[in-house]
DNA sequence: GTCTATATACCGATAGAC
DNA sequence: GTCTATCGGTATATAGAC
């Protein structure tokens, strides 16, 4: 099969922020004072879409709710009827965010009995979805630290996860011979860094006209050339 | 010759917070109100270190000055002795944290005829100071965008430069044979990422008791996989 | 369900005592 | 040179009108 293409990945995944904020709401009926879930829904998408935005220009914390209340276009009083606190906002994006992006990898990673294949399609999908999602990837990232623990706990084990998802690979690789690898860990610590890369300096790949594509080739490249047999 | 410890590293690089408050202090003496030079620049040091401390914590933005008052040791009123705003004290530490980094790059970098050992060099010289200055190196990257325009543009001048170093080593390897390389600007980005994941993910190096020499060599092993001719 | 108006607390910054 | 006390402003959060 042919390598998938990132319009392609676009067309087949569709990011919901409304399936995600509609989580949310299900999930919280009794906390939200607004009853009409297609009001509320409508209206968390609106807020949580203005706060990445936001965040991802001053930073969360220097992001006032008088800011978020401009952006959105509801008032102070109004956002208060879908959180209960600035830092539960941060913690109901961080949270349902990272659950809906891992959902999204699994749904996206197909069986597949070739290693290598199975590798390459790994890395594509990652980093297509992290174009998808730039801003939300970057949020997630940088806005870590001001979680509270128990959040900060989860953020972590995100970041473990994807990773496992790849020395997982290289791991099964390793066993069948097809990869050659010293350090399964360290492989996949910094497959996962060249990944992170893409989102966390997104201004200078745009710049330089690099497409996803063309990134997910490049770190496929480096990567194979690294673990492959010599031939 | 062999290849640097990390210990001879931090032997012969002496990383002084004090030289930096020094230099800031004589660039400055207008501004500041406190005339005995050895009171300010201890202070300094003071101020400093715990801005670094503290922001790497919680977020520059999240750190109050009662927070910084608490943690130096000054109070409030002492603080504005030797800084305007809050928003000056980081472009202080921003602006000449990132010289001091440059300058220190510059020095350690030796003059070597072979392209090769001058790669691994850099790399190596890279690696030792962000893992001496680890905090300030999170610092710089998490607290850009809390800069005026002014002082991010230096900023991201200065994430060029770095990675310009490296693709001029590339370039001249290309050049001269001893390296083939399809992109170089890809290539350049991809080993800076991997550089930067040392510092924006210490926790989990120091975790898996990673040691600084031995992320060195993988980031060394896999890039000269990727470049050098295959025998 | 959304608004305006307001309560309360803490922010950065400064004045003036010592 | 450093402190305490306090300023005005703005932050988060809420109460009550509509």
């Amino acid at each position: 099969m042919a390598d998938m293409s990132f319009q392609e990945f676009s067309g087949r995944v569709m990011v919901s922020v409304e399936e995600l904020c509609r989580d949310y709401y299900r999930e919280n009926r009794d906390l939200i004072r607004v009853k009409k879930e297609d009001v509320a829904v409508r209206n968390l998408v609106t807020i949580v879409n203005a706060t990445i935005k936001l965040s991802c220009r001053m930073g969360f914390d220097a992001m006032s709710l008088r800011d978020l209340s401009r952006e959105s276009g509801l008032s102070m009083g109004a956002l208060y009827s879908y959180f209960s606190s600035k830092e539960d906002l941060l913690s109901i994006i961080q949270c349902h965010g990272q659950s809906a992006v891992e959902r999204i990898l699994r749904d996206n990673t197909r069986q597949e009995s070739d290693t290598a294949v199975k590798l390459r399609n790994v890395i594509r999908t990652h980093l297509y979805l992290s174009e998808l999602m730039s801003q939300w990837f970057y949020f997630f990232f940088m806005e870590t630290k001001n979680l509270n623990k128990k959040y900060q706990k989860i953020s972590v084990e995100s970041e473990l996860l994807t990773e496992r998802i790849i020395t997982d690979i290289l791991d099964e690789g390793a066993k069948n011979g097809m990869f050659i690898i010293d350090n399964i860990q360290l492989t996949g610590s910094v497959i996962k860094a060249m990944m992170q890369d893409w989102y966390l300096k997104k201004w200078k790949y745009k710049q330089r006209n690099v497409s996803v594509e063309t990134y997910a080739q490049f770190i496929i490249d480096v990567t194979e050339s690294f673990i492959m047999k010599k031939t």
